[in-house]
DNA sequence: TGAAATTTGACAGATATTTCACAAAAGACT
DNA sequence: AGTCTTTTGTGAAATATCTGTCAAATTTCA
């Protein structure tokens, strides 16, 4: 059970941990598995079992001493905790072929990421249609956001438009940027969270582990 | 100056953080900047100085007291620290949107990976020219792995079909494997190094820091 | 029902990571 | 040339994160 004055930082080690295991629960889930010990995860996921249980008291106690957890309540409210019982409104801000890409992931919408349009500067592309939806011209892009609720938007995008962008959707109200392009945004509004996705920065990191063997 | 029998295991923590100086240290160098302390770029890249230096002397002591870092010379170090100086032959497995998308992102090629070749199992898209590669059925696979010395085997493929053909790629010589399926790879040969981008859980952490506002 | 086995939640101890602080080296300035 | 300033590399201190352990709660089994 959560406290009321719940004010206790959450580490981002953590964090980031979860939609792990909710993934894993997920699996369970499709399996028809009921019940789970922090040790039999631990082995699934090669984590420890303490850190299992430690990340998860993070938010309340979801266990029974000799019984371990719920299967589906724990997914449930590990679904609460990451808020994916809510629906986002979302854009993509650059239709290109990573645009696109991220417009036909349907598992997105799964977790309740609707994607609402997309967007680019290049006119050859505008008007064509992705998943249902038509490419619209950037200029557009403002009113759209004001007036559609648009909680996240997605970049994919060059990184010398990013910045301006970025500030520029801030300002019209969206709550998270999703950011592919590869560059660091300092937004004039803080309160603007970003999520970056390096792609190359990932790469980078294989390269580093196996060049000795290439 | 690394010693000779460098055995000194660095941190994972270290080396996802060298690429982002990579970035910088490139983004300086296209701007004419010849030199940089690590408190100058602690600040533009709004981590502690202190970091950089020890993170850096891990690898050698780069820098000249009073001096700070020479841009190039720096650059050009953390890129043979990265493996960047080497040409890493790839291939995308699922030539989908996403595996599209990324065959035609250029700037991978700037850092010696290139891609090689494109398969699929959908006997609609085989066939197909994208940025100059047919895209080839996936039976073909085995042959041009073996024969054309593949370093690295992109997986952009459903989370179904992910594991035999990791299993099978490494089976058939790859070094590594950067997964963009939403599932853990287990392989059996343990000396294949595996990068794991999964692009949900990202997007739920950012989930996670906006919900209280949606 | 009662004893044995299981398993959590909590906390303490062990590791790992980050930051601080400063001697020593080099540059900058007069 | 000499003094002052800058700045690294390093070891130590401070934080943060992870793991081990165990009492207490519950289930399981006879």
């Amino acid at each position: 059970m959560l406290s009321k004055d719940e004010e206790k930082k959450i580490s981002s080690a953590v964090i980031k941990r979860l939609p792990r295991y909710y993934r894993y629960l997920g699996e369970l889930l499709e399996n028809d598995i009921e019940r789970i010990s922090s040790k039999e995860l631990s082995v699934r996921m090669d984590v420890t079992a303490s850190q299992i249980r430690q990340d998860l008291n993070n938010f309340g106690g979801f266990g029974q001493q000799g019984y371990g957890y719920n299967v589906e309540y724990l997914y449930n409210e590990i679904s609460k905790i990451l808020g994916l019982e809510k629906t986002y409104n979302i854009i993509i801000v650059g239709a290109g072929n990573l645009g696109q890409a991220l417009a036909n992931y349907i598992d997105f919408e799964k977790s309740g990421f609707v994607v609402k349009g997309l967007f680019d500067v290049n006119p050859k592309i505008v008007g064509i249609s992705v998943r249902g939806l038509e490419i619209q011209d950037i200029d557009n892009m403002e009113m759209y956001v004001k007036n559609k609720h648009i909680d996240i938007a997605v970049l994919t995008l060059p990184k010398q438009k990013a910045p301006k962008i970025a500030n520029d959707l801030a300002e019209w109200g969206i709550k998270g940027i999703w950011n592919f392009a590869p560059t660091d945004l300092q937004l004039k509004d803080k309160s603007v969270t970003i999520e970056n996705v390096h792609l190359s920065e990932s790469l980078m990191t294989l390269s580093y582990r196996i060049k000795d063997r290439v």
